[in-house]
DNA sequence: TTACATGCAAATAGTTTGCCGCCAA
DNA sequence: TTGGCGGCAAACTATTTGCATGTAA
């Protein structure tokens, strides 16, 4: 475990704690999972991997927690067309996702530096703009490897 | 009706017959309203405005229709975070999404010439990388002008 | 004429909620 | 001790499917 997770994941248990929640086993559980892993789960792949450990974790409670984290601001909610709502919870900087279109796994994509176009953008179209999201489809080097 | 709208209009039908598939009254409805729009609908929106016009058309209708449109390749789906997937019907080209946060208005944005990030991408990850999606969020100026 | 499309309703799948017993603080 | 939490099951919502009827070609 590396210092910059430790410190992700107390993180989270000083924002919980601010709010007066509780830091239940299965809230630990559940944090300690998403700072552990570079990828975004949808609720039912972070159940189903709590649940080896926990059993009697329920799906209800991973969505509660979830929707918990998520109105405190540390996790983003991502929609993707598997129809599942996945779950990032990264330090909310904006990023770029990879996703692979045969394992559906989604990681964060390296840093490229790039022109930051919002404020062309902002003056073309009038918008305010507070945010954005860029994907990357394709394949990744594991599912390349087992064609 | 400018001519571009027509000539989409014309290849989304010319698809169509192609594959054997009827141009029922309902379908023609659907697309025409594809083409006349830069929104991007949900099925639900879709179905809304269409029974205005057609008042026996259904919801299963509009999910069939939209289903075949994009097995033909001719629309394209994107999930949000609003719960709903939408559907863009412009041509296949690679844009990018304005989406209002308060009106959930979906268009797409106009071109900023950018570099193309794809192949430096692929080399730094390994992954074959086949599309991408760039949206960026934010208050559009109708909202703005009703706040 | 006839195979395909429509539209209803039922089925499915993901997510949310209500409620009661339990446990972290 | 006690109010928030967990877990079950029911409710909800978006989407898909089965099937009988209707209709485009």
């Amino acid at each position: 475990m590396d210092t910059e997770t430790d410190n992700r994941l107390e993180t989270l248990i000083a924002k919980l704690r601010e709010r007066d929640c509780r830091i239940t086993p299965q809230r630990l559980a559940l944090l300690e999972m998403l700072v552990h892993t570079d990828e975004h789960l949808s609720a039912a792949q972070i159940y189903e991997r709590l649940v080896k450990r926990f059993p009697t974790t329920s799906l209800a409670t991973v969505y509660k927690t979830l929707s918990l984290l998520k109105d405190l601001g540390e996790v983003t909610e991502i929609s993707f067309s598997d129809g599942d709502t996945h779950y990032d919870a990264s330090n909310p900087t904006p990023h770029t996702h990879l996703i692979c279109t045969h394992c559906h796994r989604i990681t964060d994509a390296p840093y490229i530096a790039a022109p930051d176009l919002t404020e062309e953008l902002a003056a073309l179209t009038g918008y305010k703009i507070t945010g954005r999201r860029f994907d990357f489809y394709g394949i990744c080097p594991d599912c390349q490897a087992n064609m």
